[in-house]
DNA sequence: TCTGGGGTCCTAGGACCC
DNA sequence: TCTGGGGTCCTAGGACCC
């Protein structure tokens, strides 16, 4: 199968809209102030040879490159640029695609010559589009998604059970999907630092660290392995959550009390437009200096989002509410029955 | 002058049930 | 006096992805 990836995608629409930009270091993210509190969306080509990247502060990002031009995040476009890509992948004879986000999908089809297939598939999003893409070939979805970033910038590369370890194997295991900062170091104390070595342990071994699924899939992960099936099931969400991060932290109890009720209020919009009921619902707390706390109740089906309501403020209340208070953000969350999905979607361990 | 916002999934431990 | 074993549900917290 393959992997589609759009090339700094939102850097990418914004100079299609504004042509003045192409060559100029571009930094997408927030509401495109860089003193606010904000982190970088996309990057140009040309604002990552700052060393500025996806997840950074707007801020740094804005001090390390000199003539940045910086703009907000506008996610209609966005969405409106991925739809269209999308429709291009899915015109393709034989085509199976499962959209993964944004900028990216699998692609499942049959092809004798999987690269002359990608090379029309990019010739294909690029007319139609405007925008490059690169696309990794594997025969594992993991495979395909990893092949893909050598493959950037518009470029074709394949990785296949052949090749897996001659490529992968001396890089370390943080450039797998799925392996994190946290991950990887633990993965380390265990004496495991190339994906080689991930490779070559037993899952069994890492079960006690990582627990039953996790050890295993990790192992899986090393060499590469996993589904090789490609899933257009329609997206069902499981739940849906906003978050908000304050400009200055908040001290007063009616301060939470106002912010708790807006988020948990604009939640209860998004799920109510699926007319889906709430199950469960979390409020995620972020304090200064930078820890998290979570509060979490299940929702009865039945309940009305009234009712909803009263219960985030009762979560409310375990908010610090004898101690002073800095709150950096919050996030609520709101989950949503998933019976209509018995066996459908991949999950991880399914990977 | 540190740290977005929207998601997904997994794990541990306690409560509770039979 | 001592404290089964299996299962499910709930809460809290963590990790990762784009």
């Amino acid at each position: 199968m393959l992997h589609v990836d759009l090339d700094q995608f939102i850097a990418a629409v914004e100079v299609l809209r504004r042509p003045e930009l192409a060559g100029k270091p571009v930094i997408v993210g927030g509401r495109g102030d860089p003193t606010e509190r904000a982190v970088v969306s996309t990057a140009s080509y040309e604002a990552r040879a700052f060393g500025v990247g996806s997840g950074m502060p707007l801020r740094i990002a804005a001090r390390n490159v000199p003539d940045a031009v910086i703009l907000p995040v506008d996610q209609e476009a966005y969405l409106q640029a991925s739809g269209e890509v999308m429709g291009v992948l899915r015109s393709r004879p034989g085509a199976v695609v499962q959209v993964l986000g944004w900028d990216e999908a699998f692609v499942g089809v049959q092809s004798s010559d999987p690269e002359a297939y990608a090379g029309q598939l990019q010739q294909a999003v690029l007319e139609a589009t405007r925008l490059h893409c690169s696309v990794g070939i594997g025969d594992t979805l993991v495979r395909a998604k990893v092949a893909t970033t050598f493959g950037k910038p518009a470029g074709v590369f394949r990785l296949t059970a052949e090749n897996w370890l001659d490529v992968m194997g001396n890089r370390p295991t943080i450039d797998l999907w799925g392996v994190g900062t946290k991950v990887s170091r633990r993965l380390a104390t265990l004496g495991i630092t190339t994906v080689a070595e991930l490779a070559a342990v037993d899952p069994d071994f890492l079960v006690p660290e990582f627990g039953p699924k996790m050890g295993p899939w990790y192992a899986q992960l090393g060499r590469g392995d996993g589904s090789s099936v490609v899933d257009d099931t329609p997206w069902v969400a499981r739940g849906h959550s906003r978050e908000t991060t304050f400009q200055h932290d908040l001290t007063e109890p009616a301060q939470v009390d106002e912010a708790v009720r807006e988020l948990v209020a604009a939640v209860l919009d998004d799920v109510a437009a699926e007319g889906r009921p709430v199950v469960g619902l979390t409020l995620k707390v972020r304090y200064a200096p930078f820890n998290t706390k979570t509060f979490a109740r299940r929702i009865p089906e039945t309940a009305d989002p009234e009712e909803v309501l009263t219960r985030a403020l009762d979560l409310r209340g375990k908010i610090e509410p004898d101690r002073p208070i800095r709150l950096l953000g919050l996030r609520a969350e709101m989950t949503m029955p998933d019976e209509s999905r018995q066996g459908h979607t991949p999950t991880r361990s399914g990977w």
